[in-house]
DNA sequence: GACAACATACCGACCGGTTGGTATATTGCA
DNA sequence: TGCAATATACCAACCGGTCGGTATGTTGTC
């Protein structure tokens, strides 16, 4: 009896409002500086309910990565670019949706795996291969597109899918810095604008080059 | 007396030896995760001796980015690419540089203030600005190469000679990330690559382009 | 269907070690 | 003598992690 009204209820239970707290927090003040107890205190849960669910702090952060890759995976997967059936649009929609999306705090369009990497690459290798996993399972979504319309086009080129949908992530990384660098997004979005421009120049065809203006 | 034989001796003053111990140990494994007692062990130096020359450990990341700059702007002076006349070759010969420089350990040839920004851009106010900076004060160098180029070639184009340096910077910072999420250069330097190429193409005048097959 | 046995989820006080920082010598040079 | 530079000893707050314990299922057995 006395169902009890849960104050502060974790709704979706206590490991996933951990997980939740972490990516938001990790996004806002990196990983180590980012403590167990902020977590807890986040998550409305208590230590000894954290460390029930991981066994140590690195532990939720692999977790959380792998957490980061499902809901991005998500996000993307039912993102309106989709619906182009050129695979060039797609890739550029792809840029001009990411460019929609630099609004609100920095912490809210920031990449969790592109953030915790810089800081654990060296020292925690089981997060570092969770980051890497994450990125890199993204570019292979952009890689498709990418492939598919080099195929189209028929572009024979020096450069590979793979690397430019790899360049497609370190460009917008570089952006996020930037970002925090400068406080605003301004110059991230000015620079997948860049991005937009040299893919555009890779596919048109050379008669058409040159005509718009740059 | 007992004048003292100093084991590891701070060769070049306490202070200097604490700076060049905040650059590498911040770009190994950030700088929340550096701490004072690390930086004095590695700088030869005892905890008094820190807290006489730095207020805090926060003030020494404010100093430390400043002898950053210092010393990037003084290295990147003296580089060969330089000697170009022609400054739309100074722009790529810099992109080639920084290609060349992709060698040894991570920490190497990574950016101190795209490292600690991401930790701190939220919480610490002057690390952030001094690393805002560090950043636009790096591509300002470039930036003046690049509008000499756009002069010289007349482009008139929608994107500025600042958008372009900053760009560049962007890359190159994400290229960094890419690198340590990779464990390896060899991405970074891919896409160093794209960004040539964009340049190149943006610089081409019409007749050439597309002859060199991308 | 009752009850013992076990598993899961969660709690919060507590621990040992670490952290940034301070207070107070000691040294060496102008 | 005076002052900058360096050293030693120490602190209080904080950190990740442990531990004994409770409440609430779930399962297997007769």
């Amino acid at each position: 009896m006395e169902r009890g009204i849960t104050l502060q209820a974790p709704k979706a239970g206590a490991r996933q409002e951990l997980l939740r707290a972490a990516l938001s927090l990790i996004r806002e003040k990196g990983y180590s500086s980012t403590t167990v107890d902020e977590l807890c205190a986040r998550a409305g849960v208590t230590k000894g309910g954290f460390f029930h669910h991981f066994k140590s702090k690195d532990a939720l952060a692999v977790a959380a990565t792998n957490h980061w890759s499902q809901i991005t995976g998500a996000f993307f997967e039912t993102a309106p670019y989709h619906q182009h059936s050129d695979p060039l649009d797609r890739v550029l929609g792809y840029l001009d949706f990411r460019k929609v999306i630099l609004k609100g705090k920095l912490a809210e369009f920031t990449c969790l795996a592109g953030t915790m990497v810089q800081e654990i690459y060296a020292t925690n290798p089981n997060i570092r291969a969770a980051c890497e996993a994450s990125i890199s399972g993204h570019a292979a979504k952009i890689e498709a597109d990418i492939a598919e319309a080099m195929k189209r086009y028929r572009i024979r080129a020096r450069w590979s899918a793979e690397s430019l949908a790899l360049h497609t992530q370190a460009v917008l990384q570089g952006a996020f810095i930037m970002a925090k660098a400068k406080d605003g997004a301004a110059t991230a979005a000015a620079s997948i604008d860049h991005l937009h421009r040299y893919i555009q120049l890779l596919f048109l065809p050379v008669k058409y080059q040159r005509t718009e203006k740059s």
